[in-house]
DNA sequence: TATTGCTGCACAATCGTTTGCGCAATTATA
DNA sequence: TATAATTGCGCAAACGATTGTGCAGCAATA
């Protein structure tokens, strides 16, 4: 019902008296290989600018099964952390010549499901996903149609995808072992959702770190399942509420450690004195906090071009995708939230 | 170049001796209309099912000049102020059957214009903006062409176009009143994009905040020219090295603010014992700050839903789109960053 | 029996590109 | 002066959907 007067390549031909194809391949830059001649050429170059042409995309991409356009869905673009991601995936996009179509999952599969129906029926070249995790028929169904997919941030769990996200398992590692050193031995980490990889990965890696400084494993200090605020705050404050509350918490993401900050200082505890607290991604304010805080910064720049560049080879070359897995390494970065704990 | 096996309306209509014509209008729910009959309708439905026909938007699109597709145009996806925006916008668009197309200018009008012309070619059904400033000629094109444009945060300066935004001379006149009310007569800017709406009338907002308390306008103390971290830090740092320093900066955004947190902490000095800083953009970090900020909210939720909604109304009528202007109200929230300074 | 009306669907054009193939006109070769 | 090669471009199909129009077949009516 529009009415939108667009220049299309029969306008720039009738206008010349040449035929559609030829002012096609003109302006694909194919006039030598069609043996355009330069007058002709220069013609039809010069009436597309004049009529200022775009090529209708829709019609290309019917046409040629291409549409130089990518998805991306990630479970919560508010997050500081996916919306990096997300801008660097976008900037890498535009310098190759794609566009991306941006979609947050909110964390549930449903949305994920129609996210990638959709994408689909717009004929993206390719996907690039933070799974919500659990399910994963639906990115059976992707990778079974042969539609290039990239798994990044989190893995798949039962289904073979390529990979590019941070070694979380050693991250975690790093950062509980630190609190160990420092004395801590009642640690509790506050996770995200349960059937992430990321988060089962950074589970182990505290769970680990305990075992390696000979920390018995409670239950009651393993909590949380959800990365947003509002599960660190609920945590937390359940936490610093148990008779013998733990001397540290790790938090296993930036908004989950925000959370835990409302906790603790709605509780008029100090950090690192009265509680010490690691989380999970740095942030640009990390630093600003009331008590700077000691965070795993993640590369979020090699995980972006790197999970692009994988997505890219596998639209190039069609191969069956060999699911390559690429753990990068996470940087623990000391701050002032970690307190050194004397035991006689 | 690829071989994706997917299942289009033809391949239902010779499975099941129709034509397509048929499949399409029952698949389109107008089997009454035009009077198909239950038994073909049914046997239709249930083959589309078991084949996962997905319909192929490309072809719709060029048939329908429709594309169920926005395109969304920020300068920072990750500046969390935008994010939030892109999430709010991008959630709006999906519960009414839309997808959206990011794209990042990076604060520069070459990109903004090749954004735009990627996102015609696209053939999306609408754009919503938040402009680099500066030239607008490219902008004028869209509108032209008719394409449904709003623009979102940032007003175009010299073409009309429909807005929504926050109303920031008052949100700036409000902050810095509330400096002079606590006794502040130094009070800084530090400015972002000097031709960009929103930055006129912080700064506006700010003078005429100074004048209504009579204080006179130093233009040492106006200083600044982007929204970066980098730019809060440097001209906070110059601004600390003056002789006469300010007691008080007005960051008019929140990556202004974090590198002015940079700054002053770098200098050792107290908020607001020392320097008093209130900034524009409420985040949710802003309360953990080692002095909990003040700072001037902006009505995210608002914005974008009503920004989504507007864009949506010049897409279905599609008359001529008056320029509407919407100016949402901002909150100042205080917190510690500012000092009351006690004069004789 | 002839006419009308309804039911149920098919035909074909269209949207804007791309591209294999073909063909006329020109030039080069023999 | 034939024949061959080259130059320069047009034809038409295809991509996958939507939709106005038309047309059989059958039932109802006159």
């Amino acid at each position: 019902m529009k009415r939108q007067i667009n220049t299309t390549l029969e306008n720039i031909s009738k206008q010349l008296n040449v035929s559609i194809s030829t002012v096609s391949r003109v302006l694909n830059g194919k006039s030598k290989k069609y043996r355009i001649s330069k007058k002709t050429t220069d013609l039809i170059l010069k009436t597309a600018q004049q009529l200022d042409y775009i090529p209708n995309q829709l019609a290309r991409g019917l046409r040629l099964k291409m549409t130089n356009t990518i998805g991306l869905i990630i479970p919560d673009i508010a997050n500081p952390f996916f919306a990096k991601i997300a801008s660097l995936i976008e900037k890498s996009a535009r310098d190759n010549g794609f566009s991306v179509i941006v979609s947050d999952s909110e964390e549930k599969t449903e949305v994920e499901i129609s996210s990638l129906q959709t994408l689909t029926s717009l004929k993206i070249d390719g996907i690039l996903i933070s799974p919500v995790g659990g399910q994963s028929k639906h990115l059976a169904s992707i990778k079974n149609r042969g539609i290039p997919i990239v798994t990044i941030d989190r893995q798949c769990l039962d289904l073979e995808l390529p990979f590019v996200g941070s070694d979380n398992f050693k991250g975690a590692f790093t950062a509980v072992n630190y609190l160990a050193k420092n004395g801590h031995t009642r640690i509790a980490i506050i996770q995200g959702i349960k059937n992430t990889s990321v988060n089962i990965d950074r589970v182990n890696g505290y769970i680990e770190a305990l075992k390696e400084n000979n920390i018995s494993i409670d239950k009651r200090l393993i909590v949380g399942e959800n990365f947003d605020e509002r599960n660190g705050y609920v945590e937390a404050s359940l936490l610093l509420n148990i008779e013998k509350r733990p001397t540290a918490i790790f938090a296993t993401g930036n908004l989950i450690s925000l959370g835990a900050l409302r906790a603790i200082y709605e509780k008029k505890l100090r950090i690192p004195d009265d509680i010490s607290i690691i989380s999970f991604d740095d942030q640009p304010y990390s630093s600003y906090l009331a008590t700077p805080m000691t965070t795993v910064a993640q590369p979020n720049h090699e995980i972006a071009s790197i999970a692009f560049r994988l997505l890219m080879d596998c639209i190039e070359t069609n191969k069956t995708m060999e699911p390559y897995k690429i753990l990068l390494p996470t940087k623990l970065i000391i701050r002032d939230s970690v307190a050194k704990i004397i035991t006689h």
